[in-house]
DNA sequence: TAGGCCATCTGGTCCT
DNA sequence: AGGACCAGATGGCCTA
């Protein structure tokens, strides 16, 4: 847990909603909006869990430094298109050979990004893949 | 020090 | 009435 902004209702409160007339009122308005806040964690709490979970199957090439939200988010999408297209690629071409099916996939290489796949030299499965995945950090863009 | 990212609070809206 | 969800505001931490 990251710091905490002065809260209102954790201590004393400005807000109108504690206009309340009576003590007890006022006690079940503070009360009412502690319990909320609570939920509000809980819940943020799990959207970042399932963050986490996202950005341990996308793949991180070449980022040593956590993916931000945005980002995740960003690459997950680019993730499921690369994907989705190797499998279209690979099924439209049932027939040819696994060869030519990975010149095929390699036809759609952005050979300026990852020139170790010109030489035919490392095209293992993740490559491959990364050959036609091209979310770009920097730009905060999916080029798929 | 500015900017990015994040956690938290808060009030509004919708749903049960 | 109360819970879930959302967006805006705010302030802390970190990095270039």
């Amino acid at each position: 847990m990251k710091s905490r902004r002065p809260s209102c209702t954790d201590s004393g409160s400005e807000s109108s909603e504690l206009d309340s007339s009576s003590p007890q009122k006022f006690e079940t308005v503070v009360r009412r909006r502690m319990a909320a806040n609570a939920r509000e964690r809980k819940r943020m709490q799990g959207l970042n869990t399932a963050f986490d979970r996202l950005r341990k199957v996308v793949p991180q090439w070449g980022q040593d430094k956590k993916l931000s939200k945005y980002e995740t988010l960003q690459m997950a999408l680019s993730y499921i298109v690369a994907l989705n297209r190797i499998l279209t690629d690979s099924r439209r071409n049932n027939s040819t050979s696994p060869r030519q099916w990975l010149e095929l996939q390699l036809d759609c290489v952005q050979h300026d990004n990852y020139p170790c796949l010109l030489g035919y030299d490392c095209p293992s499965g993740e490559e491959l893949l990364q050959s036609s995945f091209s979310y770009q950090f920097d730009a905060h863009q999916v080029h798929v």
